[in-house]
DNA sequence: TGCTCGAGTGTGAGCGGTCACAATTGTGCC
DNA sequence: GGCACAATTGTGACCGCTCACACTCGAGCA
C-alpha cells in the first residue's frame, strides 16, 4: 500500500483477484469482460486512486500519443489564440501537447526545438511558425512524423491549413478602393512570414485588377513599435489617403503616428488592419479589419494532423474565409 | 537495420561493439569511460541516428523531467508570455513542459485539467490561473507535486511567487494623487482573481494613506468591451478626473468611451493602466501604466518550482518590483 | 455423451531504458 | 612477477504496461 511507489495495475488485480491483464482490459475497454468483473476492478481502482502510467503505456505501445507545436512568437494574440485551441482539441481528442518555442533571433534553435520534440516521440508536429526558413529547416530535417502548417506555403501543400490570406488582403484593399482610394500604401510584416507576403499579394492583385497604380510595400516586423515609426516616415512625403496595415499592431502604431503630427484618422487618412485583435474595436477610432478565427484554425489544424497520423480521410477540407470588419478608420478620401 | 522499429540502445551497443549499459553510461555523461570507447559509441549514435526514448527513460528512472502548466486565459498577453518564458527555462534546465488550459466557464474543469496533467506524471505544476477557486480545488485535491502559483493569494505562501502587486498598484495611485487629483475611480479586475484584489487593494492603501477619499471599485473582467461599457456608464456622472483601471485593456475601452463622449485624455480624465503590453506605448494618447516583467516571472517560476522538485534552495526568492511608466494619458487635473 | 466454439480470463515475453552488482582490465609499487 | 586497488566494462533484473497466445468453461449441437 503506502510503500512509496504508486500503485501499479499489478496492485490493482491482486486486490481485486484477477489478473494484471484484466485490469488492462477494463481500463482500454475491452469488449469481453464480464461486467461484474469490470466492475470489481473499477471499485478498486477508485479505492487505490490508481493511475495509468502514461510512460509504460507509450513505451510498450510504441505510440506516444502526444502531437507537437513548433510555435515562434507564441506571446502573440493569433499564436496564442491557436495554441489554446490546438490544446483544448487534442486534449479532447485524447492527446498531450507539447509546445517547443523558436527563439527568433537564434536560426539554430529551429532544429533544437524539432530535435526536442522529436525525443518526446511526437506523433506529429503542428507548425505555427510560418516562416520561409522554418520551413526549409523542416525539410532539410527530414521528420519521419507528420506535420501540419497552420499557413500555407503557396504551393499546393496537402498539409497546409490557413485562413485565406490573400483573400483577406483584397477585402481590405477593395473597401479602400471602393470608398474611392487610389493612393494607397501597404504597410506589409517581414519579407519571411508566409502570410506577410500572401497579404501583399493579395494587396497587389487586387490594385492590379482594379488598374490603380501602386507602390512598393513597406516591410514591417509586425510590432506597434514599427507602425510607429513606418508612419512618421511616410508622413514626410504624405502622398497617400489610406493605409493598409498587415496587422492590427502596426495599424494602431500608424495611427498614433499620424495623430501625433496633428492629421486625423480617417479624414486624413483611412487605415485598414488585418486579425481583428480584441482591442482593435477600442482603438481611437476603432478599427476596420479583417478578422481571422484562430481558434477555428486550431481545432482545424488537429483535425488535419489526426487524420495523417492515423491514415483516415479528414472531413473539413478547405481554407477559412476571412471577414470584413468595418470600423471608424477608414472613410471615403478628403475629396 | 530498417526493420521499421526506431534503434535502440542495443542497437547502437551491438555496432559499436560494447554493451548496452555503456552506451547508456555514454548517454548519462558518466565519468569513468575511455575516451575512445565514448567517441565510438558517439560515431554509432551519429550513423544510427539514434535518439533515446523518453518513455523508456521516464519509465525506468520513475521520474517524468516534465513539469505542468495550468493556465487560464492562456490567450492573454501576460499569461501568454509567462507561458512561453517558463517553456524556454524549463527546457534549459532539461525538462519538458505540458500546459493544460482551464475552460473559464467550466469549474470542473479544473479536476480534469489536474487529471490531465497528472496522468503525464508531471513532477510539478505551475498554476498561472490566479483565481481563487483555482486554489481552493488544488487544495481539495491535495495534489502529491510540488506546485507554485504565479500570484500570491495573500496569505504566506513559500510556493507563491508574484510581482508585487500592491506595490505596484501604489505607484500607480500615488502617480495620479501626485499629479493632484482627489476624484479617483479604480476598475478592478474580476473579484475572483488574486492580482485584481491586491491592486484593488494597493489602490485602497495609498488613497487610505494619503487621506483621499475614495468610491467603490468597479469590477470588470479584463476586456476592453467591459472598460467601453464602464467608461460610458461612468460619463453619466462625472464626478471624478482619473482612473486606474487594473489592466491595459480595460483602460483602453476607458478611454474609448471617455473620447466617444467628446471629452480628452488626460485633459478631461487622466487613466492609467497596467501590465505595460506592448501596444500600450502606442495608444492615442500612449498610456501611463504599470509595468510587470512576465517573462521574468515565468522564469523565476520554473526555478522555484524545480528546487522544490530537487529539494535545493531556490536562489533567487522575493517578489518582482513593478515599475511605473508614465506617457501621455496622465497630466494634473483641468484645477 | 462428446465435440466445437466463443466468451472470458491468465501467462509470459517484450518495449527501451536504468540500476545494482559482478567481472575484467590496467596501474603503481614492492 | 605479484599484489592491491581503481578504472572501465558487462550482466541480468526490473520499471508498468500491452501484446500474442494459451487456457478454462459452459452452451449448443450432432
Amino acid at each position: 500500500m503506502s510503500n512509496g511507489r504508486a500503485p501499479s495495475i499489478r496492485d490493482v488485480a491482486r486486490l481485486a483477484g484477477v489478473s494484471h491483464q484484466t485490469v488492462s482490459r477494463v481500463l482500454n475497454n475491452h469488449p469481453s469482460i464480464r461486467d461484474s468483473t469490470k466492475a470489481r476492478v473499477l471499485e478498486v481502482i477508485e479505492e487505490l486512486q490508481y493511475r495509468p502510467n502514461r510512460a509504460a503505456r507509450a513505451l510498450s505501445r510504441g505510440r506516444s500519443r502526444t502531437i507537437g507545436v513548433l510555435s515562434a512568437s507564441s506571446a502573440e494574440y493569433g499564436p496564442a489564440s491557436s495554441i489554446a485551441a490546438i490544446q483544448d482539441a487534442a486534449r479532447n481528442a485524447g492527446y498531450f501537447v507539447n509546445t517547443a518555442n523558436l527563439d527568433r533571433r537564434d536560426p539554430s534553435s529551429i532544429t533544437a526545438a524539432v530535435n526536442h520534440l522529436m525525443s518526446q516521440s511526437v506523433e506529429g508536429i503542428v507548425v505555427i511558425a510560418p516562416q520561409v526558413r522554418v520551413f526549409n529547416a523542416l525539410k532539410l530535417l527530414s521528420i519521419d512524423v507528420p506535420y501540419v502548417t497552420l499557413q500555407s506555403t503557396g504551393s499546393l501543400d496537402t498539409n497546409a491549413l490557413s485562413v485565406d490570406q490573400i483573400a483577406g488582403a483584397r477585402l481590405a484593399t477593395r473597401h479602400l478602393i471602393d470608398l474611392g482610394h487610389r493612393d494607397i500604401y501597404h504597410l506589409a510584416g517581414p519579407q519571411d512570414w508566409i502570410e506577410a507576403e500572401a497579404r501583399m499579394h493579395g494587396f497587389l492583385e487586387e490594385m492590379g485588377a482594379r488598374d490603380v497604380p501602386t507602390t512598393a510595400p513597406i516591410l514591417g516586423d509586425w510590432t506597434a513599435e514599427f507602425g510607429y515609426h513606418a508612419g512618421r516616415e511616410l508622413l514626410q512625403v504624405r502622398d497617400f489617403t489610406a493605409i493598409f496595415s498587415s496587422n492590427d499592431q502596426m495599424a494602431l502604431g500608424l495611427i498614433h503616428a499620424i495623430r501625433e503630427a496633428g492629421l486625423d484618422v480617417p479624414r486624413d487618412v483611412s487605415i485598414v488592419g488585418f486579425d481583428d485583435i480584441p482591442e482593435a474595436a477600442h482603438f481611437w477610432p476603432p478599427l476596420t479589419t479583417v478578422r481571422q478565427d484562430f481558434s477555428e484554425l486550431g481545432r482545424r489544424s488537429v483535425a488535419l494532423l489526426l487524420s495523417q497520423i492515423n491514415e483516415t480521410t479528414p472531413d473539413n477540407p478547405g481554407s477559412i474565409i476571412p471577414e470584413l470588419i468595418v470600423r471608424g478608420s477608414t472613410s471615403r478620401p478628403a475629396f
